[in-house]
Order: structure tokens, then C-alpha cells, then sequence
DNA sequence: TGAGTGATTGACT
DNA sequence: GTCAATCACTCAT
């Protein structure tokens, strides 16, 4: 079952930590590409870290709008990342999925936000792209009538200079794919 | 119009 | 452990 608008409208924190565990599924040509998202991260507005901090501009404009859409940005002129928004309109929050368990025809390693991007064929092109709907989607845990048991940890951001204090990274406990040099 | 910044990764010392 | 690569965008001339 696909996710709804109405899970996206969570507190930011609550969907990061309910996001482990479910399915990011993309219908591509090449076939349907599913994996499970084992890492996320949450981005609030007024989060010094977040790129709506400075206000709306352009690059950030998508997590204004409402929540359930993807926002992708390129990173270091090389590197994707792709966030999905939350909170309701106006409000600048979204959760940056930064790894994926591959499922289903990914064939290439995810356990990194850019590499994740690279492996699902997300480009600046699907940004903005509305994720409650086929062809990019996400499906709830139960999806395939598995109800796992999973610990969920949560530990300070990796890769930002600001605020990196603040423990919004929220990661699948003993999942592999897990990104990070450092356990 | 030009310099500076970045939520990363992989190659190299 | 350190560092370069290289694009979109902002901010400062």
C-alpha cells in the first residue's frame, strides 16, 4: 500500500523514524526498482543545517510546497541527495533518505545518499516530483505481510557544519546498508 | 559578472 | 587521514 499525503503531515522527527523499514519503489524502464530505506535524516525549518534556514530561493522552494513531494538537490557539483517533504505548505521541513536495503532490481550499492540516487536514476529532473503517487513511491513496511521487529537508533547528523549536535539521523540498528565509515 | 559554499564520495599520501 | 572534483545557487562587487 502506498503511503499517503496524510503520513507526510507527521511531526518531521515521527516520519523520519516511521520511514525505516518501508518501501521506496520507482517504475522505471527498466523495471520496478524497490528498496527498503534503512537511514534517514530530519530536516526542520529553522534548522540552521537545513537549506530552507536562509529562507525560500529557489533550490529549497519544494520543501515549502506540500508535503509528499521529492526534493533533490546536487551536492559538491556531483552528488544527489534526495529528501522527501514534510509538514504542510509553507513549512520548510523535510527527511533526507541518505540509504536502502535493495530489494528489487538495484543492482548497485545504496548505502549512501548519493549512491542511492545514482542506483534509482534520480536527477534534478525529479525534483519536485509527487512521491503518494506511481511512478515514484513509497510503500508502507507491511507491504510484502512482513511485520518486522527492528531497533531504531538515533545519532548526530553526519556530514554538515551546523548544528551537527542534534541527533536527527535515525538508522535501522545492525542493518549493513547503513551508511557511515564509523559505526 | 565573479567568488564562495555545500546534507558526499573515492582516490591518494 | 587528507583532499580534490565540479554544479546550482547565493551573495558581494
Amino acid at each position: 500500500m502506498i503511503l499517503t499525503r496524510e503520513f507526510y503531515l507527521q511531526k518531521t522527527e515521527e516520519v523520519a523514524k516511521k520511514l525505516l523499514g518501508c518501501y521506496l519503489m520507482m517504475e522505471s524502464p527498466d523495471g520496478k526498482k524497490i528498496g527498503k530505506i534503512v537511514e534517514t535524516e530530519a530536516y526542520l525549518a529553522l534548522d540552521p543545517a537545513s537549506h530552507s534556514y536562509k529562507g525560500k530561493n529557489k533550490r529549497n522552494s519544494v520543501m515549502y510546497g506540500e508535503a509528499g513531494y521529492l526534493y533533490v538537490y546536487l551536492i559538491y557539483g556531483v552528488h544527489y541527495c534526495i529528501n522527501i517533504v514534510t509538514a504542510k505548505k509553507d513549512t520548510a521541513e523535510a527527511v533526507l533518505i541518505r540509504a536502502v536495503e535493495p530489494i528489487e532490481n538495484i543492482n548497485e550499492p545504496t548505502n549512501g545518499p548519493s549512491k542511492l540516487a545514482k542506483a534509482y536514476g534520480i536527477t534534478l529532473e525529479d525534483n519536485g516530483v509527487d512521491i503518494t503517487k506511481k511512478p515514484l513511491c513509497i510503500l508502507s513496511n507491511d507491504h510484502f505481510g512482513i511485520q518486522e521487529n527492528f531497533k531504531i537508533i538515533a545519532t548526530p547528523r553526519i556530514g554538515i557544519t551546523k548544528a551537527a549536535n542534534l541527533n536527527l539521523r535515525y538508522y535501522i540498528k545492525n542493518n549493513k546498508f547503513v551508511s557511515g565509515k564509523k559505526v
